[in-house]
RNA sequence: GUCCCCUUCGUCUAGAGGCCCAGGACACCGCCCUCUCACGGCGGCAACACCGGUUCGAAUCCGGUAGGGGACGCCA
């Protein structure tokens, strides 16, 4: 049988961190036994369900590259055919009208919990005839559960999991108003949809149990289940907003790539030996559930970065380059000329392994295309003082004559500070001040390369009075 | 409160009875490389939650304790 499986989202918010991850797993899944990765948007809550929430997840995992076989399947589209199994299952005597309003539930919650008991519904409706029903209210359907025995799952992931058949009580599927609950709508739509694995966030475990129930009412297969530890902050709590419970658009604000962020999000809860960097490709070929880890993990940026840099040293120059000029002239505000775009991409292979994030790697580059004069910090300004002028005075002659290539300037100006028993250092970081704008850059040749010999004098002579007089013919 | 689950370095994890006085990665510290900062290289710090049991032998199996998490909705 080939596999099927689906990410379920419902539209309340954001593509959040965790989403991103159980899509992950399953498209993974799915590409790994060359099976179908199905998009499923649970909307039936219309209260809280947005079309922006919608858009915000169909972005993210476009964003991330995790592409869905087939169309997307709204799950409030459905509603007639889960309210028709609910309606069956009443018929069949596997579920009941209930009469009871929304305060008695309340009343019968609270005393539950203050007799120790477990907060759910007692079953009132369940054998009482329904003569006795109270006019003009609306029932809602109830499942019958099982009152006795255990139910089992044998989940992926979590292993052998029982429950007493006493520690569940008798779930709505349909609501007094007609319309199909959660647990109810999810068996159905996996049924009908030939869902084979559902792969899932922890915190659905218990809802498995009474999926189970409904699935074995209506007489079909219950699917393989597989819940996957939930991602906590670092302080071992539910993930807050503070430590990274954030979409995945706010990550790639931060300057994170997808395929770093699908890397990190792998490994945590998944492992393949010692393997730390994994490219899609191994990926698909690695992934199974039995590598699924059972305990939560904890999300540390730190991590995420040290993969984030790694893969942006390995990306294409031009795709970087692409990718910062939009934020670089956002900071600058104004439009890169198509010659500040060539110097952006030849200034890549020196920036890339200094930066951990775009939004890093933008700041680097961005004394690259500021223009002239450019704006020095303190530190540079403090380097361009006193003996710095006369040294830089004396070796423009040199970068005059040189032949504009890396290695050729170094020559040039490591002959100049030889012959006079200089270090290079105390050259090359006035160079760099007056170049850059400040103390830290890729190496300065490097940088001079990249700049031109005609920007770079110009840039020199801002920085060196002595550079720009007396005016010529005088 | 009731039920379910989890527990190896600070963090992510390897480990499926002897290969482990526990390996890798991130972070941190030191050294090297070096025109700055990175990258890279080398080295260091650092963990089997606790208590019992099974066994010739336990991080690995069993039981209990503690801690953490999740779920208990006419939300999903």
């Amino acid at each position: 049988m080939s596999v099927v499986v689906r990410f379920a989202p419902s539209p309340t918010g954001f593509l959040h961190i965790g989403g991103a991850r159980t899509a992950l797993f399953n498209w993974l899944f799915a590409k790994h036994h060359r099976g179908r990765f199905l998009l499923r948007i649970e909307d039936t809550d219309r209260q809280r369900s947005t079309p922006e929430a919608v858009k915000a997840i169909i972005d993210g995992l476009r964003w991330l590259e995790l592409d869905w076989d087939g169309d997307v399947v709204m799950q409030f589209d459905r509603r007639e055919r889960h309210a028709e199994a609910a309606r069956q299952l009443l018929a069949a005597g596997h579920a009941y009208n209930c009469y009871c309003s929304p305060e008695e539930l309340t009343a019968m919650r609270e005393r539950a919990r203050a007799e120790g008991r477990p907060m759910f519904y007692d079953g009132t409706w369940r054998e009482r005839d329904p003569a006795l029903a109270p006019p003009g209210i609306k029932p809602a359907i109830r499942l019958k559960a099982p009152r006795d025995g255990e139910t089992v799952i044998e989940d992926r992931v979590q292993g052998s999991v029982t429950v007493a058949n006493s520690q569940l009580d008798d779930l709505i599927i349909l609501r007094s108003d007609g319309t199909p609950t959660y647990n109810l709508s999810v068996v159905v739509d996996d049924h009908d949809m030939g869902i084979t694995h559902v792969i899932r966030g922890d915190d659905h475990l218990n809802n498995a149990f009474r999926q189970t129930q409904i699935y074995r009412a209506l007489g079909w297969n219950v699917p393989e289940f597989a819940h996957l530890p939930l991602i906590h902050g670092p302080d071992g709590a539910k993930l807050s907003k503070r430590h990274g419970a954030l979409g995945v658009d706010a990550y790639r604000d931060m300057g994170y790539l997808p395929e770093a962020l699908c890397n990190y999000l792998l490994r945590l809860g998944w492992s393949h030996g010692d393997e730390e960097i994994i490219p899609t490709e191994r990926a698909i070929e690695w992934f199974d559930l039995d590598a699924v880890g059972r305990a939560p993990a904890r999300f540390d940026f730190a991590k995420l970065g040290s993969v984030n840099g790694h893969y942006i040293r390995e990306a294409d120059d031009a795709r970087l380059a692409a990718l910062i000029a939009g934020r670089l002239e956002k900071t600058l505000g104004y439009a890169l000329t198509e010659a500040e775009h060539v110097r952006l991409f030849a200034a890549m292979p020196g920036l890339k392994p200094r930066a951990r994030t775009l939004v890093e790697l933008a700041e680097k580059a961005r004394f690259y295309v500021e223009r002239r004069p450019i704006p020095l910090d303190d530190k540079a300004r403090a380097l361009l003082g006193g003996d710095a002028q006369n040294l830089l005075a004396a070796v423009a002659p040199i970068l005059r004559e040189a032949r504009w290539q890396a290695g050729s300037i170094e020559d040039g100006v490591r002959g100049f500070v030889d012959g006079r028993g200089l270090d290079l250092r105390v050259v090359a970081q006035p160079l760099r001040a007056a170049l850059a704008g400040g103390t830290v850059s890729p190496p300065i040749f490097e940088v001079m390369e990249v700049l031109g010999q005609e920007e770079t004098l110009a840039r020199l002579a801002d920085a060196v009075p002595a550079l720009r007089g007396p005016p010529s013919g005088e």
